[in-house]
DNA sequence: TGAATAATGGCCT
DNA sequence: AGGCCATTATTCA
C-alpha cells in the first residue's frame, strides 16, 4: 500500500465531499518526512478557514491511508490525531513524525 | 432546514 | 502571555 494506491482510493471515494477530497489530495502531496499547518493546506485547497480542515481531517474515512498526522498546527502546537487533543494523541503523532524522519520539537 | 461542533489562526488586552 | 473573536465544513436533531 503505497501513497500512489492511497490516491487513488481518494480519487475513486465517492462517500466523501470534494472538500475533504481536495484535502487528502493536498496531504498526500506533502512528502514523507515533511509536515504541513492547517493554513498551509486550506491554502493549497482554498479554504480560508482552517478550522473546516480539521474537521475533514477529524472525520477522515481514510484513518490510516492518510498521513493525518502530517498535519499539525502553526502555532507550534502538534494538534490534535484521532479527534483528540490529548497529550497522549500529540504523544503518538510526535513518535508516528519521528518515525518518519521528522524533527520537531 | 436549522443549530451545534471542531484536530485553528489571528488580533486584542 | 493569556483570552477572545472570526469563519468554514460536517454532522446531528
Amino acid at each position: 500500500m503505497n501513497t500512489q494506491n492511497i490516491r487513488t482510493i481518494v480519487e475513486n471515494a465517492n462517500n466523501i465531499t470534494d472538500f475533504q477530497r481536495k484535502v487528502y489530495l493536498a496531504l498526500l502531496d506533502v512528502p514523507c518526512g515533511k509536515t504541513i499547518s492547517y493554513k498551509e493546506l486550506g491554502e493549497r485547497i482554498g479554504c480560508p478557514n482552517p478550522r473546516a480542515i480539521g474537521q475533514a481531517l477529524k472525520r477522515n474515512p481514510f484513518s490510516p491511508f492518510v498521513p493525518c498526522h502530517r498535519v499539525i498546527s502553526s502555532n507550534g502546537n502538534i494538534g490534535g490525531f484521532f479527534g483528540k487533543t490529548d497529550v497522549k494523541a500529540k504523544a503518538k503523532k510526535l513518535e508516528l513524525l519521528q518515525k518518519e524522519g521528522v524533527i520537531l520539537k
